[in-house]
This record gives structure tokens, sequence and C-alpha cells, in this order.
DNA sequence: TACATTTATATAGCTTAATTTACAAACAAC
DNA sequence: GTTGTTTGTAAATTAAGCTATATAAATGTA
């Protein structure tokens, strides 16, 4: 048994034939024309002409450029956003197989157990949500650092594109909760460290929950923020961890996304 | 313009309408019977019969138990094994959506620059990709460590589920690449350090590539083994790294996955 | 044994999607 | 101006899927 999933771009409602919409774009970049991509993809001309038109129609700039008559009867090419838009296609493409194909074999579906499902269900899910007030928004080329202040006193970096700013609507002031996955908090009890993360938070270990493999770690932060960690019972061992002991988490600017 | 995705299971070769069989046997899981969760999705019974014969038959375990007669006339009812499949489709699903949100989040539609494309293509893909022999492998419960050796001389550790390990058919001695996102890379430039990362990698940095957010680090281990890391230039600046630079990379254990 | 209710299966009819076919319009090249 | 090739539309035709309907088979219960 695998696992395979369909993109769909959401400027059309019938995601399930977008794969095919894809080769055509990409037919047409090859051939120059709509009748020879069509006939190469196969699909009907009317079909192929009908998803070009939606296409051009429903994405905010034109996907390819249509031109009748001329030199070989005229022709079509895919402009440069269509050919953008193939591009990044791909990408999300090969990612999202490449993130099922592991997934599928790390699952044996000759007998699903619940332990499998119920780590991998950590693994994958477990993410922290620390509210705080935005303090700072430093604007770069592309990416914005956004500093949110916590309740504990801590200062807290996330790396978000400009785009997301806007779409967020952010500003100085406004209440956020920062959200990053709990296998992206690493423990260390080296408090004092040059470390090319951003954010380090020091605190005393609230909590233990001890797995076979993988051990969740709760740090309180004061003040109530508190930090979630999943790290191997090995490591676990290793560090001498305890509750009441104090450590340091820490979290990469870039792996922490924000919600409002 | 927004992203969206079917996840289709493979246990079937139409994607599309696994949506609907989710719902169908959640309904199923509600009701006790085909008739009463054909009517409640809605579907035909037909429809309904159909899509789960062809479940039950294709699937390693059958998902229903289905039972004529009786009581009530019969009735159908989920197996275990049925019930564990609905959440991990609602497990995938779910993680499947928040990558998408924020994906399209983070991507202004309105003009793709070749920039984001480029930026979005490298923290979403870049990989490092280095090669050893499994040395030594140790079982646990559900995972193991497993534990290669590296031209360089050192000895990286990847956790993967011992399913995997059996999927792969690792041996001592088989030659593997081990696979971990350059994104999950940390640098220090303290080299001894507690940390609850069990792969710690000190080399000199080779080369610096630096763009206006993210700079890519390549660390040279020895020997030709070689290891990057992305990482944002301020963080490169306030470490101080420079071409020659002694420093130390540091990766969980749990993000390198194995290929053979 | 008759009953109630559901699964299991076949079939006719309907609805929608897609292919095919046909043809007008455009226009650079000859 | 004729030609050749393609885009742009419309209508006819075919295919496929789904619904609705009917009915047999199963069987605990009354």
């Amino acid at each position: 048994m695998e696992f395979s999933s369909n993109l769909t771009l959401g400027i059309l409602n019938e995601p399930f034939l977008l794969e095919k919409r894809i080769r055509l774009l990409n037919a047409i970049d090859q051939y120059g024309s709509i009748l020879k991509a069509a006939k190469n993809v196969p699909m009907s001309y009317k079909a192929a002409w009908d998803s070009i038109d939606a296409m051009n129609n429903l994405s905010p700039q034109p996907i390819v450029n249509r031109s009748t008559g001329g030199k070989n009867g005229g022709g079509t090419s895919l402009t440069e956003y269509g050919k953008k838009v193939v591009d990044l296609y791909t990408l999300f493409k090969s990612e999202q197989e490449r993130f099922l194909q592991t997934l599928s074999k790390e699952i044996n579906f000759n007998h699903l157990e619940l332990e499998s499902i119920r780590r991998l269900s950590m693994t994958i899910s477990a993410r922290n949500q620390i509210s705080g007030t935005v303090e700072h928004i430093e604007r770069g080329k592309v990416n914005a650092s956004v500093f949110i202040k916590l309740k504990s006193g801590y200062t807290l970096v996330s790396i978000i594109t400009n785009h997301a700013v806007e779409a967020l609507d952010l500003a100085l002031g406004n209440r956020v909760s920062a959200i990053f996955k709990s296998n992206n908090v690493l423990i260390t009890t080296d408090s004092a460290l040059n470390i090319s993360a951003r954010n380090k938070f020091i605190g005393t270990i609230a909590e233990i929950t001890q797995g076979a493999i993988n051990a969740s770690i709760k740090m309180d932060l004061g003040n109530g923020d508190t930090v979630s960690s999943t790290i191997t019972t090995d490591a676990l061992l290793a560090l001498g961890l305890q509750k009441g002991v104090e450590a340091c988490a820490i979290v990469k600017a870039s792996d922490i996304m924000i919600g409002k």
C-alpha cells in the first residue's frame, strides 16, 4: 500500500486534473502550440483550450500568450509567470512525494499498531504554541524578523517572509502566537554558548514524559510560558535531565511560524 | 490563490474520491450500516457498496466487517484496522493542510519573483547527502539507531523505525547515504557542549555563499566529507564565521533519513 | 415459520463530462 | 490575393458514472 497525493492550485475547482494541466503547460512550452501540445499530452483540443482559458482567467497574471494568425498561423507560449508557476508546482510536487515516500516507508500497513500512529502523530504534529505581543519588526529585502515579547520576559525571534507579514497584517503591539514543532527544539545544559540559532530560552524542567524511544520535556520559562521538546530517551539520559534541573532550549528563528 | 491537496491511499486508483470514502467510513462507524451511512454522506447505496468492496479487497486487512441477516437484518462496522486507517488519514490530511497553508502564505502570487522561488527551493529541498557504511544497528522496541561510519572518521547516528530498517534491508557493512536537510543543521563555535542532538561534527568552513537573507555554509569534515548548512546572514555575522574558521555542525539523529 | 432489516447484485435510465467534428476568424509568408 | 496553420466557438456524438429501482439472500427474533 502506498501513499500518493494530488496537488491542486486552487485556481480551479476541479483539482484532480491539475497534473494533466501542468503536463499541458510543459508541452506548450515545448511545442509552441496548443494543438500539438494537446496531441502530445494527450487530450482533446477543446479540453486543452478550456483548461488554458480557465487558468488564464483565474490566475492573477496570464499564464500563456496566445496569438492567432501569422507566420505559422499563430501559436501559444508560456509567459514568464507561467514558467514560474510550473517551476513552483514541480518543486512542491517533488517535496510532497518525498514526504509521503519516507512516511510510507515508516509505516507497516500489514499491521498498523496504535503505537506507531501515536508516535507518528507525536513527531508530525506535536507543536508549541506560545503567545506574546509584537515588539519589533525588522524588514529585510525578502524576509522579516519579527520580535515577540513573551510573558516570561524573553523576546522570541521569528523569520517569515515580508509577504506573510502583510498577509497577517502584523503591527507593533499585536497579540500573536508563535508556533513551532517540539521536534525542532534542542535541549542543552550549557546555558552560555554561541550558536547559529537565534532563540535560546533558559528555564527549569517541569515535566518529563518518558516513552520507550522518545521523551517529551516540558520546560518552564517562568510566568506561565512553557516550551515542549521531544528528544530521544537516550539524549535525555546522556544529558542527565531531571525535573527541576535548569536547561536551555534552542529554536531556529526560521522554524517558528506566526499565527494571529 | 490557494493551494490545496488530495491525499490518496493508493489502495484505489481513483484518488479524487478518497475524501468522500473517508467520510463514508466515518458514517459507517457512527450508524453501523451501509444504508444509513450512504444516506448521510450522501451517496448512492451502490456507490457506497462498491467503494467498500474495493477498499476491502485491495487493503492488506479488511477495513469493515459486514454481516447479513440477523437481529436488525445485519450491519456493517469498522474493524480495528479500519479505524486506524481513518485516524492515519486525518493525521496526514491535517499535516498537509498546515504545510500548504503556511506555504501559500509565504508566496505572493501576484508577482512571483524568481528570488522567492529560489529561496523556497533552497529551504525546502536543500539537502545533505553523505555516504558511509553501516557500522552498528541498535534495535529498540519501535525505532532503531543506525550508526554510519563516514570517510572522515566520524560516526553519524540516525534514528529510523525498525520497519524502515527492514524495508531497506539494512545490514552491517552496507554502503548507505545519510540524507538530511541543510535547514536542520545548526552551527556553533563552541566545540565542546552538551546538547540533546547526537550528531556533532567539527570541521573547517570551506565555503560561504551569502545571500540577502540566508547564507549557505559548506563545512569540510576532512577526507572529502562535507556538510552544508543554511542559516541566516545575521547568524553568520554574529558568530563571526569565515572561510577557514573551525566550527561545529549539529544535527538531530531523528532528522536524518537513510537511503540505500 | 413468518417477519424485519440489512447486505449483495443486477439493470434500466438519467446526467454530466469529454471527445469528436465542423467551421469561422486571424494573419504572416509567399 | 491565395495559402497554410493556428486560435477560437459551437454543435453533435460518444462515453462514463451515478441514481434509482427492484429483488434475491441472509438470519436473529418473535
